[in-house]
DNA sequence: TACAAAAAAGATATGATGTATCATTTCTTG
DNA sequence: CAAGAAATGATACATCATATCTTTTTTGTA
């Protein structure tokens, strides 16, 4: 895996951002309890598609925090029903969405994966083109569960070393 | 998982299509060897996409044929390489190509995955939708690595349940 | 035919992702 | 404060997959 390097993201606005997704949890009832900041953080802060056991260590090594897996998947689930993170079904890896602090409801993500460095960039689909899609879907007698769509993909720096 | 029930291919419309494969196997100086042929056949027959370790579970039951996992994983490879066989990303699940027989040279497939009950089609987009598809891949500075689509959905028949 | 090289398959261990389940702790609220 | 709810801990295990070393089988060639 030739992991280019990408930017992690300045303190000041995982804070910020931290604190915003705070307001909006709490507009549904939910706590953003330590835990769940601090792995909401390690998505924030490293900027890219994280495993569970990569926040596991993250959390041990950025908080001392002895996270069990099974905590950080809980936490994971619940970070996802607040649209704060997604998963990546295509490499088991979770990420902050990447429009935490956009309080208008963006609908269903698209998501590039570069194979070489594992970056992830979260685009929007024009809804022509996923409307043209939807026609090819419920032609095969099939509809779309989910308007989540991840596409293998390498990307321009990758592609040009 | 509901799985509903997906009929399985005859024995004789197996062998036809296992007989195709070997011959265009034997063009690339390929052998199906007996056990290929085994792990070939659970996906045809099946008529659907399977796990390695059930396909290892099959060759038991079907053949007493004592595979090791490590061997159906190799034998999925090479079957994958002389694109008999393909790999469902998303469900971690090898389903056998639904063009084995057809002698053109057939693009990226595109998948389309039951939640419920696991059932897959293999449909072809046309190329507008994905070049239009491209376009916004290559706009955000991406590259498509493989024009291989997998989409999550829920078929007629389990939507209607 | 015999033998060396190559290809295929076996055996074993282990890594990575994820879930089930039951126990304990912490937080809220009347 | 007590009771219930929410969150977290602990443990075991299921599932998918690969690394690595060995053995067997096949194949090309002297």
């Amino acid at each position: 895996m030739t992991q280019t390097t990408i930017n992690t993201m300045p303190a000041n606005k995982v804070q910020a951002i931290i604190s915003h997704a705070e307001n909006t949890c709490k507009i549904h009832g939910v706590k953003l309890t330590n835990k769940r900041k601090q792995v909401l953080s390690g998505l924030l802060k490293s900027n890219r598609a994280m495993s569970a056991y990569e926040l596991v260590n993250f959390c041990q090594e950025e908080y001392g925090e002895n996270l069990p897996p099974m905590s950080v998947y809980r936490i994971l689930d619940l970070l996802q029903e607040e649209r704060l993170v997604h998963k990546l079904n295509l490499a088991n890896k979770y990420i902050a969405c990447a429009h935490i602090t956009c309080d208008h409801d963006h609908g269903a993500p698209q998501f590039l994966i570069c194979g070489k460095c594992q970056r992830v960039e979260e685009i929007h689909v024009q809804p022509s083109t996923i409307n043209a899609l939807k026609k090819n879907i419920t032609d095969a007698g099939f509809q779309l569960a989910s308007q989540q769509l991840e596409m293998n993909c390498i990307c321009n720096q990758c592609h040009l070393q």
